[in-house]
RNA sequence: CGGGGCGUAGCGCAGGUGGUAGCGCGUGUGGUUCGGGACCAUAAGGUCGCAGGUUCGAGUCCUGUCGCCCCGACCA
């Protein structure tokens, strides 16, 4: 491709909307553009890249034996209310009537849809294993669009569901995603952990996340210094540990506390620590309402709440919920006398002696309380890990940081196949409900978290393997003949095999050209200037500052060497 | 959905106390340049997000509305 010839509108200057390195790149390399809030339309290069990705993914997903297939991104609203997500998804979901007023939504995942091809089309256990996939376009009306790419409306992404007769195949399938799922992400280049995650309102018996490490990731990861164990901050369990009295159990004692709600005003109020604090949380938790105590410097980890509660929807109470519940402004709340129809405490908070913890009165504060003597309630995990808990696994030290998640594996089991009756004949003639998997890829988050891990102030830094084009050939000047001659020599023999090759034949200065292939992240340049005279050109890779010089015939054989080195196979076009 | 911020030329921005819109980059043309985003000259390009209102007069003040960004809540 010439760059005279291409589509590629890149930006001098950072675009105010975006705000995160990958962001600011896809827009500023011309990767795409924004049409609405989370809604993007790709450019010649983003879409190169996106399909280089999904490229990858097919050739994982095929050789572990999954099959291509195409769903609808349109879908009618019976399969949804068959499974009971027409409502669970909510607003979440962008919902559209026909001509006829007949229900209708664009797909936000296709659990129900695949389900629904599998138990019209599978009646046998000689039918299965079976693993299909398809790389779609998913719609789901975020409550907030975020980062660009990293949340967004309507996304690309490669969902695969695998249909077992029994819990072994389902292990077994779930095993063959974990492998094609290291190898995807392995080839694109990424810095990434699997994790254990919760399975959440799913159910399911296991689930893991892939996660690339990057400070403006949305989840937290938790994971060893010591051992290999990794997780899902929603998922990392703390345990109880038993605490030996050290303190007399003094009296409990009301104190006036005008205008102290938060802890920091608390701890400097008390002059103590966040330690001797217990905190009471409210929340509903779908029609009941419930309080939650966790030690003063600890959050609540919702995800274990939902998880004992069994219940749908848990969010922090409004203010007059909290004032009913207490008898008091948001706060001052604390466990004696609270009405609630749960009290759930947290490990931590059995053991703290004498705390201090609101008085369920607007202004005052209790101190000297104790679990046991003054109140209790349901005692087990509700907060989250933190740094100087020790591993789940092998007790060292633990660390958490900042993750994207790009992939998904989970273990349905029978959730879909019973609500949707997808059963089959087992061998002994019985009925008995297909064991499914789900498997998710991000296709577009993928991209924008390959930039985030591999980006300098200069630009993308693409790995060989998804760049949208392989190399850039560069003549200096224009107007000296015998650079563009070699120069185009060079890219048409490239080309011819099977390279992807830029040649910038704009007439732009060598600063603009440079800057612009930095930008948008070849990472092969080769630039033909002043000592082809002598039948020497330039060869310098993005990913480093260095800069060979070489003669031309030697070109070829240096662009192989870096594809054998990167592991990345040429097509023949 | 709560809190905060922003909508002025393709992009980035400036436009005290109201007086008919400007700068840099980019774009067209002519010329000089040519190894890391050149220079000179010249030109084009704006419903000031939209709708009301106040006023002789609104980019500027008031009301409403839409859009976008950030934080939070939420996230099969």
């Amino acid at each position: 491709m010439r760059l005279s010839n291409l589509f590629m509108p890149t930006l001098r200057e950072v675009p105010a909307e975006a705000e995160i390195p990958s962001h600011q790149l896809m827009l500023r390399a011309a990767l795409m553009r924004k049409l609405a809030s989370g809604i993007y339309n790709y450019l010649p290069l983003g879409l190169r890249v996106l399909r280089k990705i999904e490229e990858i993914v097919r050739e994982e997903m095929n050789r572990e034996g999954a099959q291509e297939i195409l769903c609808s991104a349109l879908l009618p609203s019976e399969l949804w209310k068959e499974s009971g997500r027409w409502e669970v998804f909510g607003p979440e979901m962008f919902k559209l009537l026909d001509r006829n007023g007949r229900e209708f939504c664009l797909g936000p995942t296709h659990e129900e849809i695949f389900t629904d091809i599998i138990r019209n089309e599978v009646k046998s256990y000689k039918d299965m294993p079976l693993n299909l996939y398809q790389i779609q376009t998913k719609y789901r009306d975020e409550r907030r669009p975020r980062f660009g790419v990293m949340r967004c409306r309507e996304f690309t992404m490669k969902d695969a569901y695998s249909f077992d007769t029994s819990w072994e195949g389902l292990d077994e399938s779930f095993n063959k995603m974990y492998r094609a799922y290291c190898r995807i992400f392995d080839r694109c280049g990424l810095d990434y952990k699997a994790v254990e995650a919760d399975t959440g309102a799913m159910g399911g018996t296991g689930s893991m996340e892939f996660m690339v490490k990057s400070d403006i990731g949305e989840a937290e990861v938790v994971y060893c210094s010591s051992c290999d164990y990794a997780a899902n901050i929603e998922k990392a369990p703390t345990f109880e540990v038993k605490v030996e009295a050290k303190e007399e159990l003094k009296e409990l004692q009301k104190v006036e506390t005008p205008n102290v709600r938060t802890i920091e005003e608390l701890v400097s109020f008390f002059n103590t620590t966040p330690q001797k604090f217990a905190k009471t949380l409210i929340y509903k938790a779908d029609d009941k309402v419930v309080a939650v105590m966790v030690r003063g410097d600890r959050d609540v980890n919702e995800t274990k709440v939902i998880n004992y509660l069994k219940c749908i929807n848990l969010e922090l109470a409004d203010a007059e919920t909290v004032r009913k519940a207490t008898g008091a402004d948001i706060g001052f709340a604390g466990p004696i006398g609270i009405k609630v129809d749960e009290l759930l405490i947290d490990y931590e908070v059995k053991y703290i002696e004498n705390m201090i913890i609101g008085a369920n009165e607007t202004a005052y504060h209790m101190i000297n309380a104790n679990y046991g003597r003054d109140f209790e309630g349901t005692v087990g995990d509700f907060r989250n890990i933190a740094i100087g808990d020790k591993c789940p696994k092998c007790g060292a030290e633990i660390k958490i940081n900042r993750g994207i998640e790009v992939g998904h594996i989970f273990k349905l089991g029978t959730k879909y196949s019973q609500a949707m009756g997808a059963t089959f004949v087992d061998d002994k003639g019985e009925e008995k409900p297909i064991i499914m998997g789900c498997y998710g890829i991000g296709i577009n988050r993928t991209m924008a978290a390959v930039i985030e891990q591999n980006h300098d102030e200069k630009g993308i830094i693409w790995p060989l393997s998804i760049a949208p084009f392989h190399v850039i050939v560069v003549p200096v000047v224009m107007k000296d003949e015998l650079q563009v001659k070699v120069a185009e020599e060079i890219y048409n023999k490239l080309n011819e095999m099977g390279v992807e090759t830029l040649i910038d034949d704009r007439d732009e200065r060598a600063g603009v050209k440079f800057n612009d292939a930095d930008l948008i992240g070849i990472p092969i340049r080769i630039t033909v200037g002043k000592k082809i005279k002598d039948g020497i050109v330039e060869f310098k890779l993005r990913n480093s500052s260095e800069v060979k010089e070489i003669k031309v015939e030697e070109v070829y054989d240096e662009v192989l060497k870096v594809f054998k080195e990167r592991n990345v196979k040429i097509k023949s076009c």
